[in-house]
DNA sequence: CCGTTTTCTTGATTTTTATCAAGTAGCTTG
DNA sequence: CAAGCTACTTGATAAAAATCAAGAAAACGG
């Protein structure tokens, strides 16, 4: 079983038969570190579900980038607006180490619910799971110092700080490099 | 034809037979100023459509209240994870005027799919529509100052702003209100 | 209409975070 | 290994925003 089947079953809970229909529509796929999954103002075509590596999504603001988020093994990732409404992505989507990625063209991603019945209930569900997190991580800016999103982001997501630089996440969490750096540095004492 | 079936037509484009069917199943009901429509804790058991007033969702942080949004006519609102996944509910939801509401209980939602074929893809664009949103809000507070924020929602918001107290606006653009009072005299000046 | 409450404003001060600048550490590669 | 990168750290300073405290304005209720 691929990790792109094991995830589909432990998240999705499809059983075998479904399992094999929807891996089958994805293909793998390797990205080198630096390259680029998609490109601001590209038509997002596919959906990609991450099996090893990293991959940063960032926008561009005259010369200064700004990262959003990096997504990491076992996370589904595209620009969702693009794929799903045809207009030009927002983000840059590029490897940050070199990637092994399942992906799925918008077609057959389309598809989908003709395949497996219940898979517009699975999709709404995963959505608004989505969803979900979007609404913490808004929570987390309103209510929380600089600090306090780091520590909470460190706690959920240790693995990234060992293999991110530490300025992608300082972006992410809405602070500078700087201040990631003081904070941690208290941290360790 | 009612609010809600303006709005479910010029937004989701049904025709008129879906839109007798749809409105059939939502209830209209008041709020007066001050009740709540959902509690922190409770199981979130209704959608709701704003038809006339103000909604004010925010958490209660030992004591210290954070707003999370105010939605406004024209509006669906629920706990989304609380009505999908049957958790309890993170937010509070409170009449911030007396309120007109239409209200869908969980159970008919549910069966919309039953009713209208093409519900499931409507409500998939529908939830990645609130998703863009999303991404967008936070990419607000990764990228801009207090002043840009206030500036950003200001621009696509202006009723907000006669309508409801500065400290509640400020609190969901994550800053104090004695902050929001000094952008805002900048602003006029 | 008057007193009360809530909301908003303002000033002084402190804290937090950004910016600027320089230096260090760790890789990478010819 | 040395030169060149890149990432990270540190310090000094500036800017942004929070906090505290007091007063003004507006809204509300009898």
């Amino acid at each position: 079983m691929t990790d792109l089947e094991q995830y589909l079953h432990a998240y999705f809970t499809f059983d075998q038969d479904d399992l094999v229909k929807v891996s089958a529509l994805f293909k793998k796929k390797t990205l080198n570190k630096g390259d680029y999954f998609l490109k601001t103002g590209k038509p997002c075509n596919q959906l990609c579900f991450i099996q090893s590596g990293l991959l940063r999504i960032y926008a561009d603001m005259d010369g200064k980038e700004v990262t959003q988020w990096i997504s990491t093994k076992g996370y589904f990732v595209a620009d969702l607006s693009s794929l799903l409404f045809q207009t030009p992505s927002r983000w840059n989507m590029q490897a940050l180490t070199n990637l092994e990625i399942f992906v799925i063209e918008r077609a057959e991603y389309n598809r989908l619910g003709e395949i497996i019945p219940k898979w517009p209930e699975t999709e709404k569900l995963f959505l608004a799971h989505c969803f979900t997190m979007m609404e913490d991580r808004i929570f987390s800016f309103i209510s929380m110092t600089a600090e306090e999103r780091y520590q909470f982001l460190f706690e959920k997501n240790r693995e990234l700080f060992n293999q991110v630089p530490l300025q992608y996440i300082a972006s992410m969490l809405g602070m500078t490099p700087e201040t990631i750096s003081r904070i941690r540095r208290k941290q360790l004492q």
